[in-house]
RNA sequence: GCUCGGGUGGUGGAAUGGUAUACACGAAAGACUUAAAAUCUUUUGCCUCACGGCUUGCGGGUUCGAGUCCCGCCCCGAGCACCA
């Protein structure tokens, strides 16, 4: 037998397809041709290169593809590196060097690594989110964001990560703790870039329903965004003024307005208290040590923390308001359960109907009362008009912190004057140049690295027409004196428009061409993490929906279909990572066993959404079935004439049945088909059947997508074909040929089995009802013909005769 | 606590309400070989010598027929979580 020299026959049909153009997307629609786009998320390049896992996804698009391809669609399959981000800025502060070159450097490998495992990839349309002409339309979006007041400054108190020094969007925690560094973060006012995602939190919601995506994903994002309908309600404080307080009402939020005769006490956050407190609010000694206490306690909790068994603590302010209900006193306390970012940060509580209520009256021996509610959203709306509230939406979803005090990200379009008032930079300035440092440090301050780049930050110009800055010579009497902004932005800018540009990758005058646009977008198939659910995919959308509302996209959502990846886990069942030893390296796996192995094994171990272990042993086995169809290639590869009727039964079958599982990316399904099919194949060769070059020829367009090489070998080196088989057409089937002539149809007596028996397909009822009876199993159970109570008859599959 | 998944052989898994365990791995036996590897052949859910019986986490239900549908539990995984 002759064993295939995998290297040697990779290397050379790679380098086939590179001459021949074969991965060439072209923006041709002029024809009846149909679109397909499909995406993977495209890779953080980091310095170690890839394990087995990290392709699984890319595997399945390039699948996917072929197979479209070959169906006649025009495919764009694009591949790019969302390379910002602090890995990369952490390496180049450990060795010194410039990030550029280490992005650079891990680009090329990764690159290396992909094309290795065969991938169809149009590299001439490649991405990088690093590359200056890439971030000009990041730093064009923003603009158009801070234009339209959508992006703005604020000086709240974010989350702040001590040990990565930067603040944090919420979508960067777990928990407490940094996503990045496990560090427990803290919460420190910074001067911040805010994007307004909440005013797009309700379609963001409600455009779910539209989006074929998987349930679960759809459910992560619904939580994440978190809406509650509830009415705003305003308690007037007694004696306000007596008490130095600003304000003399007390706004509180509650879904549950029907309880609102149950109120006893209201309760509010220990930010509220301190805001009072600054404003005038002459708290005891004792009230501002519990209120510190808390804020001491929240700055301590940890990942595992878990709130719901918090002890209940308050303590009384001593201030009242009024239940606008009913007219009575109600005190105020501080309490440790209120949520400072939720709603107004107070609440009125009702201990009979709310059960953190309830521990704390009991704690506290507040009035528990009892009432009689109507737990209706009728109910609700009439109270609330009762006492002049009103109904609203609150969202957990929180405004998109936005800047970040690193060095390796896109510097903002921004310049501040001498009086901090902020301007956009014209687009004539674009992009701004990320500017090379002696020290990519990050400080302590709250200061991003750039700062400290005096010929960066300070430059000359003046403000046009527009309201935009616009730079000059220093010595112009015209110039000014101007800031730059020395925050960055996150690792979610680039990543979260990058799959317009490889519609458009070159475009100098528009991030993407409209027309273009329209041609290709939607997204018809995205295939990534789930991991991204709450970040990359909430933000991508939002984003869109920008663009979409300014007229520049034509689609309002970015990604039609959303497939998950199940990760590839490590023989002993743990997440592959150096720290155990278990990785996997597919440059080993490639060289011992090929690149179509890998890639047909990877499809093959299991259901695509699934976690599941890796095994060695499975893919020796995946081998082994690529070798046999190699060796049977060769022993019919001249066969002429026409197949046996079982042949040419299991080709249409398969042609069928493969098609429609690699379309539903039911990979795992669809290979052991063609299994199957081999089985029958070589079975039939034993029996001295024939099976023609002509049936041989579609059984390997079947497999072309899988083993990408060893296909084309047997295509063009065994079969004589003279063109790639990636670029020939798919197999049609005929539904006719997969009937067999015979059925084996169960019997069951009384709904129980107890055995099989042959008829000709599609025999009708009487037909089966007449052959039953010279059964063997018939003559056994029936004795007599009258006891049969009832025949059913499933046509092609079963007769039931209950007795 | 809430939401979403999932529970099928020794293992990964397959199954429009219609013969559960396809396909593969592993294991066992055999052929070839001086021998081993590779390859090929056969066997392989459980109980039973057998006839036969049992089996899709547990308990009910619907149905001629349930892994699949309905109700109630148990367990595992993921996400959210004092969200008023």
């Amino acid at each position: 037998m002759s064993k295939l020299n995998y290297g040697e026959v990779e290397k050379r049909w790679q380098k086939y397809w590179q001459e021949n153009n074969i991965n060439k997307t072209d923006n041709d629609f002029g024809d009846s041709k149909k679109k397909f786009y499909i995406l993977d998320m495209f890779p953080y390049p980091s310095g170690e290169g890839l394990h087995v896992g990290h392709p699984k996804g890319y595997i399945a698009t390039d699948v996917y593809s072929r197979m479209k391809k070959m169906q006649g669609y025009n495919v764009l399959h694009p591949m790019g590196w969302d390379a910002f981000g602090l890995p990369a800025e952490q390496y180049a502060i450990k060795n010194k060097i410039n990030p550029n070159i280490a992005v650079e450097k891990n680009v090329k490998r990764y690159k290396e690594q992909l094309e290795m495992f065969g991938l169809n990839y149009d590299w001439d349309r490649e991405i990088n989110t690093t590359d200056p002409k890439f971030y000009k339309w990041t730093q064009w979006m923003f603009k158009q964001m801070y234009k339209d007041g959508l992006a703005y400054e604020s000086f709240e108190p974010i989350n702040w990560c001590p040990s990565c020094k930067t603040g944090l969007a919420n979508e960067d925690l777990d928990g407490n703790v940094c996503e990045r560094c496990g560090s427990i973060v803290e919460k420190k006012p910074l001067r911040q870039w805010t994007i307004r995602i909440t005013d797009y939190a309700d379609r963001l919601l409600s455009d779910l329903d539209k989006l074929d995506w998987e349930e679960h994903i759809k459910e992560l994002q619904r939580n994440w965004i978190g809406k509650s309908v509830g009415s705003e309600i305003d308690f007037e404080i007694v004696d306000a003024s007596k008490n130095n307080l600003k304000e003399n009402k007390l706004k509180i939020f509650t879904t549950r307005a029907d309880t609102l005769f149950g109120c006893t006490f209201m309760a509010i956050s220990f930010s509220l208290a301190k805001e009072w407190i600054q404003n005038g609010w002459q708290a005891s000694s004792e009230i501002k040590n519990f209120i510190e206490k808390l804020e001491k306690e929240e700055k301590e909790r940890t990942i595992d923390f878990d709130m719901s068994k918090l002890e209940k603590e308050g303590i009384d302010t001593g201030v009242k308001a009024i239940n606008p209900a009913n007219g009575e006193e109600v005190p105020i306390y501080i309490a440790n359960y209120i949520l400072s970012d939720y709603g107004t940060g107070a609440i009125m509580a009702v201990p009979a109907h709310d059960e953190r209520d309830y521990e704390f009256a009991k704690k506290y021996n507040l009035e528990i009362r009892e009432i009689e509610v109507q737990n209706t959203d009728e109910e609700r709306k009439r109270i609330t008009d009762l006492v002049g509230g009103k109904i609203v939406s609150k969202y957990k979803l929180k405004d998109w912190v936005f800047a970040r005090q690193r060095y390796w990200g896109e510097p903002f379009p921004i310049v501040f004057d001498e009086n901090r008032k902020s301007y956009a930079v014209s687009d004539k300035e674009l992009p701004v140049i990320l500017p090379n440092v002696e020290n990519y440090e990050p400080t302590d301050n709250g200061e991003s690295p750039l700062a400290n780049i005096k010929d960066w930050v300070e430059v000359y110009g003046f403000i046009n027409g527009d309201g935009e800055f616009e730079s000059l010579p220093k010595d112009n009497p015209k110039a000014t004196k101007f800031y730059r902004e020395t925050n960055t932005m996150p690792q979610w800018a680039g990543s979260s428009w990058y799959y317009l540009r490889y519609i458009d990758p070159k475009n100098e005058n528009i991030f993407v061409d409209k027309n273009l646009e329209k041609n290709w977008n939607p997204v018809d198939f995205y295939v990534g993490g789930a991991e991204h659910a709450t970040r990359h995919l909430i933000y991508a959308r939002f984003w869109h929906k920008f663009l979409f509302d300014k007229g520049y996209v034509n689609y309002d959502e970015p990604f039609n279909k959303l497939q998950t990846v199940g990760l590839i886990m490590a023989e002993d069942g743990k997440k592959m990572s150096k720290r155990y030893g278990n990785v996997v390296n597919p440059d080993d796996v490639v060289r011992e066993y090929g690149a179509d192995a890998m890639r047909t094994y990877e499809m093959f171990m299991g259901p695509f959404e699934k976690a599941i272990s890796w095994s060695t042993n499975s893919m020796a086995g995946v081998s082994r079935f690529l070798e046999r169809v190699y060796n049977l290639a060769e022993k019919v590869s001249k066969n002429p004439g026409t197949d046996s009727r079982e042949v040419e039964r299991v080709i249409n079958e398969s042609i069928k049945k493969v098609g429609e599982d690699i379309e539903n990316f039911k990979f795992n399904t669809a290979i052991s088909q063609l299994m199957i099919c081999l089985n029958s194949f070589e079975e039939e060769i034993k029996k001295g059947n024939n099976i023609s070059k002509n049936t041989l020829e579609k059984f390997i367009q079947l497999l072309a997508p899988f083993a990408v090489h060893i296909s084309e070998e047997i295509w063009q080196n065994v079969l004589g074909n003279n063109s790639s088989i990636h670029l020939s057409s798919w197999p049609l089937f005929d539904e006719e040929k997969i009937k067999k002539e015979e059925i084996e149809m169960s019997i069951q007596i009384s709904g129980k089995f107890r055995g099989t028996f042959i008829v000709k397909n599609d025999s009708s009822d009487d037909e089966i009802k007449n052959l039953i009876k010279n059964t063997n199993i018939y003559k056994k159970y029936i004795l007599k013909e009258e006891e049969i109570k009832k025949i059913i008859i499933v046509k092609n599959k079963l007769i039931n005769i209950l007795i």
